[in-house]
DNA sequence: TGCCTCGCACTTTTT
DNA sequence: GTGCGAGGCA
């Protein structure tokens, strides 16, 4: 129950500053979580606070739904009515829904996320003539986005006169929010951006925002960049009260323009405020907490800090060598299957943590091959799948008719005989009629150049899709609308015509009937549901807490798999931090942007200290690269840990080449697992 | 005009 | 292993 008394000096000084400027500096497992819904419960209870006049901000949806999940717990559900807990995007896009008309866009925006994005970026470059190739969109778009989290317009951004792809997106960058202004959508850096400047604008509206949230709690304040940063001071200028907190050690968003500064320089920002540290870490063994000391104080510009812990000193940290990439999954989920027998654990005491999310797959063959159940954390997967995306895209036409993006995936699915040069022929003459898309399929009998089967065939897919869009404004039942139409439109017989192997259109098919299903978790969990906020959800990566995928798998015992920027803010009794080698932890990327190895540091850091009571490390001495088998060094991360606190293990050179000997392999270890069973 | 196949180049991290 | 663009074929 809610007891300030359980904290610790601290932790408890933190809660109770409730006006006025905080700063609170919590190294990793210092019970920071702990200390934010205490302060929440503080300022409901015993200062009897407004519900709705706070706010608290994370980066996360997964650390903004923990953070809901506890403070709930504390208070009960009902006390937190008009609280908002959320991310940074989904906050902006709360204040855009209100007011984006002042800037010119329609209440019904679009959210455009990467792949809307580049294709954007690609349709601009055409109209400068940048050739595709030469320059990829990819790295276009990588400096349009850092210029957008610098607060910087198309009209001052300044590209290097050395740095190609640097010129190019300085061209390409108006031309690109001109596109996306068309299409009445918003990308997601636009979304802090045009917020800012809907807040700086508009005195009013900031002042209305001022007045609502003047309580304000950030959470891993050292990964904000300058937009967040600004976004944020804007919200606190009046009041002040704005709690922020953060680890240095732990900022790993430097690549989207995080700025360390933000934190260090609080102090000077709001002359005056506490601040705290906490220091004693309740998460993890000695042992564990000893390594990560170690690893870390190898940076050379962080703030000194030395975080201690009294629980015992634990096992010893194990660090299992194994011949290749397959040999390094099989390893762990044995390993998985030996603790939790021996410890009698759940499943979902363990977790699998690397650097990249393409490392995912080998431990999801493992683990689906063992019976094992998972979660997968992040990761885009599910929506970036094409089926997915081209069904999807028919509820973003109905929603926004001007997005066009989604209009030019479907326009041809599932096949009506529309092609591509039609398509572009529409298009031309769309912008000479400076009419819009969509507008120009209705109107087609007035263009030139298409014979008369292709223009029925286009009038026929303009009066689909309106007529659609008639039926979704009537209110509820928007799944069953959604399985009417995808019935209507063909696509489940489109996928089994188009798709040799009977099983990937199956599993295809599948995933469009996923839409429908979480489209129903939705409606079922939020009244009032509307296609805008489930599309919004979609978009903001915030649809685990209601897909009917994940609602079977909450609550499921499972081991967790997700990259090491997800697992920040997390902790698990049991920890796998696997791939550990030079190029993947440190990433070569980060290396050739000459850039610093410090960031990738700090990720391992955030690693080892996910751990509570056992750390795992592997590394491969082979690993699998384009189909080649490529020799591979052991991180250089491994050096700095102290050898007293390692046990080193080899892989078996026991290894399966056929599906048979895997099949008998597994069969042998059953057949163990049994008898040590029994 | 539309569709299909082939080849090439890339695989950091998130909202 | 994937997704894009180009080029060739129906």
């Amino acid at each position: 129950m809610f007891d300030l008394s359980t904290l610790n000096p601290p932790q408890r000084a933190a809660a109770e500053h409730t006006e006025g400027p905080l700063l609170v500096l919590a190294g990793a497992g210092s019970g920071k979580t702990r200390v934010i819904t205490f302060r929440i419960g503080h300022l409901l209870l015993d200062r009897k606070v407004r519900a709705d006049s706070i706010l608290a901000v994370t980066f996360t949806n997964k650390a903004a739904g923990e953070m809901k999940e506890r403070v709930r717990e504390l208070v009960g559900r009902s006390r937190c009515k008009g609280m908002v807990i959320s991310t940074f995007h989904s906050l902006g896009v709360k204040i855009l829904r209100r007011d984006i008309e002042r800037l010119g866009y329609k209440k019904n925006f679009s959210i455009y996320t990467t792949s809307d994005q580049l294709g954007l970026v690609r349709q601009a470059m055409r109209e400068v003539n940048a050739d595709g190739k030469k320059h990829d969109a990819e790295a276009i778009l990588w400096r349009i986005s850092g210029w957008k989290n610098g607060l910087i317009p198309p009209d001052r951004a300044l590209p290097r006169y050395d740095d190609p792809d640097e010129l190019l997106a300085g061209d390409v960058y108006p031309i690109y929010q001109r596109l996306l202004r068309a299409c009445n959508a918003i990308d997601l850096d636009d979304i802090i951006m045009l917020t800012v400047g809907l807040l700086q604008g508009h005195p009013e509206v900031l002042e209305h925002w001022q007045e609502r949230f003047r309580y304000i709690m950030v959470d891993e304040y050292q990964d904000t960049n300058a937009s967040q940063y600004l976004f944020i001071s804007l919200l606190a200028k009046k009041y002040k009260n704005l709690c922020v907190v953060g680890d240095d050690d732990q900022s790993i968003y430097g690549w989207r323009g995080a700025d360390v500064g933000n934190i260090l320089d609080f102090e000077k920002d709001y002359p005056g405020c506490r601040v705290v540290k906490l220091e004693q870490n309740y998460r993890s063994t000695g042992t564990i907490l000893e390594a990560a000391n170690h690893v870390i104080r190898n940076n050379v510009k962080r703030k000194e800090k030395r975080l201690w812990t009294d629980s015992g000193e634990g096992r010893p940290i194990d660090l299992v060598t194994a011949q290749d990439d397959e040999e390094e999954a099989s390893l762990v989920v044995e390993r998985i299957q030996m603790e939790r027998y021996r410890h009698n654990l759940a499943f979902s005491d363990f977790a699998i943590l690397y650097r990249t999310n393409s490392q995912s797959r080998a431990f999801e063959e493992q683990l689906r091959f063992e019976s094992i159940p998972y979660v997968l954390v992040g990761g885009m997967q599910f929506y970036e799948r094409k089926e997915v995306k081209d069904a999807l895209s028919y509820l973003k036409v109905i929603d926004n008719p001007l997005d066009e993006q989604a209009l030019l995936r479907i326009v041809n699915f599932p096949r009506r005989g529309i092609g591509d040069g039609t398509v572009l022929r529409i298009n031309q003459w769309s912008l000479e009629q400076s009419c819009h898309l969509m507008e120009a399929f209705g109107r087609v009998g007035e263009i030139e150049g298409i014979n008369e089967p292709t223009r029925e065939k286009v009038l026929a897919f303009h009066r689909l899709v309106t007529g659609a869009a008639e039926d979704f404004r009537r209110s509820g039942d928007l799944a069953g609308r959604v399985k009417r139409l995808f019935a209507r439109l063909g696509i489940e017989e489109e996928l089994y015509r188009t798709i040799e192997e009977p099983a990937t259109a199956r599993r295809k098919v599948e995933n469009v009937e996923q839409i429908i299903n979480s489209m129903a978790g939705y409606e079922e969990r939020i009244p009032g549901a509307t296609l805008s906020g489930f599309l919004e959800k979609v978009s903001l990566m915030d649809e685990d807490r209601f897909s009917g995928k994940d609602k079977k798998e909450h609550g499921r015992d499972a081991v967790t798999l997700m990259s090491l920027h997800s697992s920040k803010g997390l902790e698990f009794p049991f920890v796998f931090l696997v791939g550990f080698e030079e190029e993947i932890l440190p990433h070569k990327k980060s290396m050739e942007e000459g850039g610093t190895i410090d960031e990738e540091r700090r990720l391992c850091y955030v690693g080892i200290t996910r751990a509570r009571r056992h750390l795992t490390i592997t590394r491969c001495l082979h690993r699998k690269k384009y189909g080649k088998l490529l020799e591979r060094q052991p991180s250089r991360f491994l050096e700095e840990i102290p050898e007293r606190l390692v046990q080193f293990h080899e892989g078996g050179a026991k290894k399966a080449a056929t599906e048979e000997e895997q099949e008998a392999l597994a069969q042998d270890f059953f057949a163990r697992m049994r008898a040590k069973l029994g």
